[in-house]
DNA sequence: GATGAATGAGTCTTCATTCAT
DNA sequence: AATGAATGAAGACTCATTCAT
């Protein structure tokens, strides 16, 4: 028997053919422009320019195909592989809590600036289905989490946060940041946007109601 | 004159009858679970116990079907006609800031606890289709802006509020609020919440982060 | 029990009531129009003004809605009930072929005029069902044959006409003026047509063709 | 570019698959006996011994099929492309009426009788949908008419025709012989026929009918 | 006598997926 | 490695017909 060509076996992370590129480009596009379900193989097929069939030869199925794009889009946006991502964030000295929110809100901006599709495509599968908010919450929690609370534990010390549970005072800086991302890039994408002043605004506001207030010195 | 049952015709509010009910509500609930596209008129049928040519008789079609189910949501969630809601919270001669978000906030929440398929639901639609995000924002700007603006024009005379930017305020506010419901009732359900602790720190924080800064006096 | 409202039974040639007139009125246009299959009964509840179910109360079924629409639209085609009909002038002393075919032509032509509707529907039926053809054409054998046969014979006697197989001469005349028929009111009922130099013409061909030739006086 | 199977795209009169020509047979014979609406795709599927999506994958929709059935009927009909068709009828240099009236009859005759459903199908398409008939009325006077048109000038030239308009003189000719045809083969294809006589005593009416009278020599 | 509301079976059409090449 | 052609199951939606009123 002649070796089977055998999708999404062999060597794990083998770097995508030209036709993969094409197909999960396409693919990326129109699950996030209609969703998983109204989209459909046919359309991707004729977006990328190549045979249904195809498709199939290199994802299997509709499903991993999908998960062969969710999964690197959140790894993107949790754990950018690129210099200056958030780890490399995390991993400065901060001197200030504004400047790490700067930082941060700034770096994040700039990859969804520049994949506005990647971030509508996880806020959907994230409402849809909460089990992969589940599995991407705990790569969060493995990955991020040991170096943020670190980070918080020493602007705590400086006296720049208030003594907030971390998982409140995360959501917080979540909500704030992918709400405005939200708003620019997917629901009113044409309006016109002064970023450099929302972000202003928006650090701070967080800092301010982060800091330790007037009262408890 | 044919008296036929001319859905959707007729007297434009005139209250749903029993079948209607049932359609509606087993749409709401497979809509909010599944999808638009991923939700069959046949799976609909079959939980709301009707045939399935009775949900178009009664609403010609699935997608208007979704519509006479998503402008309430989005109408119950904006301008809830229930004593108590949002209109009759901004009418109230506030106090305070905090008494002012620490009700909106609390009835928002009540309202999204019994409910909580309606924020899925909204939450989907506003996502994939922009375009309703414009029209539910637009009912925004003409039913509640102007009280909104007063209030806050008050609350910024009485020194509680810094200047910022109305829009950036109200984005925040909206990003914070809805970023817990989310996490509260979408992503985590299971989990066990401490509402009253996680309201009074956002509360807190964003009373904090929007009263004038220290040095501003 | 009460008395079944029992439809098509009763008096078998009760007049129609004006609820049943409004559903053959709307039924025949339609099925003239789209034919049988492509006619619904919605559609025609909704042109006769109607609830669906009152077509089913006095008729039983779609089918045999069609059966009382098209055996009349027959019967009248070829057995006339008004004065002046097939019967009558066959019946009339004619007293020569040009005379006759004339009478003949012209009054059908009437009707059709009169009745397109019911022309299209007979044509439509005949060519789908040919055994409704058989059940027709046994009327003509049974009701006219016998009329058009004498009158045939003294034709025949007095010269006028060539020896020629009777179905053969028959179908011809037949073909001639349903050509025209169809032509005029069916196929192109908006051209302009000159009915009367049409007929002439008509008429004369058939008579020099079914007069004996020159060579057999 | 992707080489999707583009149906009814690409050469436009690419011979058809064997999958198609077995559809295009099915949906023919079915087509021609139920009439358009009656005939479902699954039947059609099924006598063709295909999956219903390989009609649309070939055909695009139901509607298309049905045209890729008729539109070559009638060309076939009007504008035989085999040896000895109606072109070359017409184009042989006729000596006679009658000879010219025999060869056109036998010619499309053999045709029907070999081609039945196809009779069947056009005179149901033309009666329920005149702007067909339209459309192929065109047909033939851009590519029949001429040379029908110069014939006939000849033979009135040789006096074997009268004055008789050129438009009422095909009809009758084409009433006699489509008459004749629907009755053989449509109404009682069951019958015995005498194909022979029927056509002869066709012709020798036509002849005479249309020759000049005797009074106008 | 007529209806409003409902229905199971059917409509055309599209789906994700597979086989032979 | 890619395809063209095919498919069974399912999609939204319509059909002729019936029940309770």
């Amino acid at each position: 028997m002649s070796a089977k060509s055998d999708p999404s076996g062999g060597a794990p992370d083998a770097p995508p053919t030209d036709t993969q590129r094409r197909i999960l480009a396409a693919a990326l596009d129109l699950f996030a422009d209609r969703g998983y379900a109204a989209t459909s193989t046919a359309a991707i097929a004729s977006r990328a320019a190549v045979a249904e069939k195809t498709i199939f030869a290199n994802f299997t199925s509709k499903e991993r195909l999908f998960d062969q794009i969710l999964q690197p889009a959140v790894l993107d946006l949790l754990l950018p592989r690129a210099l200056g991502g958030v780890r490399e964030t995390l991993a400065k000295p901060w001197t200030s809590l504004p400047a790490f929110l700067g930082a941060l809100m700034r770096n994040r901006m700039e990859f969804v600036r520049d994949n506005p599709a990647k971030l509508k495509l996880i806020a959907q599968a994230v409402i849809l289905h909460p089990e992969i908010f589940a599995r991407f919450a705990a790569i969060f929690r493995e990955q991020l989490e040991p170096r943020v609370e670190s980070l918080l534990a020493e602007l705590e010390a400086r006296g720049e946060l208030r003594a907030i549970p971390r998982a409140s005072l995360m959501r917080i800086v979540l909500s704030v940041t992918a709400g405005y991302m939200l708003a620019r890039f997917v629901l009113r994408p044409g309006s016109e946007w002064d970023d450099e002043a929302e972000l202003a605004t928006m650090i701070d506001v967080l800092v301010n109601g982060l800091k330790p207030s007037a009262r408890e010195p």
